[in-house]
DNA sequence: ATTGATTGTCAACAGTTGTTGGCCTACAGT
DNA sequence: ACTGTAGGCCAACAACTGTTGACAATCAAT
């Protein structure tokens, strides 16, 4: 067949997401990702040059914080809550990151940096205290990911059982407190 | 040299578990393990008989849940947080199998299983409220992993800049209330 | 119809991986 | 001194990795 590059280039993307996501850096082959892709491995060497590109390109998204500008004060830990959970389970970002952050550098990097430029700055805006957002960043990072991995990747089944709404009866008051407290 | 069997059976043990604890399952090569371990590669194999049974040795430990038997009731929440944060920092048991349980399967299981005969168990027991035990137990295991996530592999700066004190200031509240509400 | 560029295929490379079998060396018991 | 056993080392294997270069097929513009 014939396509356009930008064709193969986005089916390419998606089939890497996939791998990353369900394998981790290492494990995720380039020969796997172009099976998945149905192209020839060299396809993916020629529009992205290396695997690290190939996973930078993958690795990069948007957490979309701004959905929460005008949340009222006192609801903002469930929203949170709901917004981390469907960011979880809308794209395979936030598992990729998680994958990959794990054992590649770049990945951990590229994590901190997401949380530190998206996240810390909502924070700061939200609740008007500028000094601790980032450690109130931090710790609201610390839980949501906590949450994630133990829902997502290690599938402990307490965890795996809880519908959305359980979720947030927990995890509400937390992240409220991390926004709030002191 | 020249060595009695159980001796190089332990070097090789720890040299595997820092490993391990480092690089994750597929970067911790039999021969990088067996170069710190100052022997040869086919030694680990004539030992441990395959790399996933050098896994499975070198991920065995134990929690030691046991220590908070009696601390007072309002207190276990800081104790807790205490009690993993030194688990974190004293051996690498627990970077192993984070590290690795996210790209093996084995190792997750191994997780799972850890959490729920050593952690739900010592919950329902403290608190004598069997029926929920689980899920609290999961709940704070997702905490707690969270923060060993941010601190000690993905190196979130201001979750690496906090004390000890500051850690249980933060996360004793929530994890008093994961183990006492509702 | 002939170009030139773009998309796709194929085969091979050099390096690394887990794993294996043969061989050497030290030691204890005779 | 001789021998059996157990610890240690070396070289090689087959499979797999990322990556590369040469070559074929397809299209657009002249």
């Amino acid at each position: 067949m014939r396509r356009t590059s930008t064709e193969t280039k986005s089916i390419i993307l998606s089939a890497a997401r996939e791998r990353f996501a369900a394998d981790g850096y290492e494990r995720a082959t380039i020969r796997s990702i172009a099976a998945d892709a149905q192209i020839d491995p060299a396809m993916v060497m020629r529009y992205f040059g290396s695997k690290e590109k190939l996973f930078a390109a993958a690795a990069e998204f948007d957490l979309r914080f701004d959905a929460l500008a005008d949340v009222p004060r006192d609801q903002l830990g469930s929203a949170f809550v709901r917004h981390f959970l469907r960011q979880w389970e809308a794209g395979e970002a936030l598992q990729v990151l998680l994958r990959t952050g794990i054992t590649n550098d770049g990945a951990a990097e590229r994590m901190r940096e997401i949380f530190a430029r998206q996240l810390a700055p909502r924070i700061a805006a939200l609740t008007g205290d500028p000094a601790n957002a980032p450690v109130r960043a931090a710790m609201i990072s610390a839980q949501m990911l906590g949450i994630g991995l133990a829902r997502y990747i290690l599938r402990f089944p307490p965890v795996v059982a809880m519908s959305e709404d359980e979720l947030v009866h927990w995890l509400g008051p937390t992240i409220q407190r991390y926004l709030t407290a002191d």
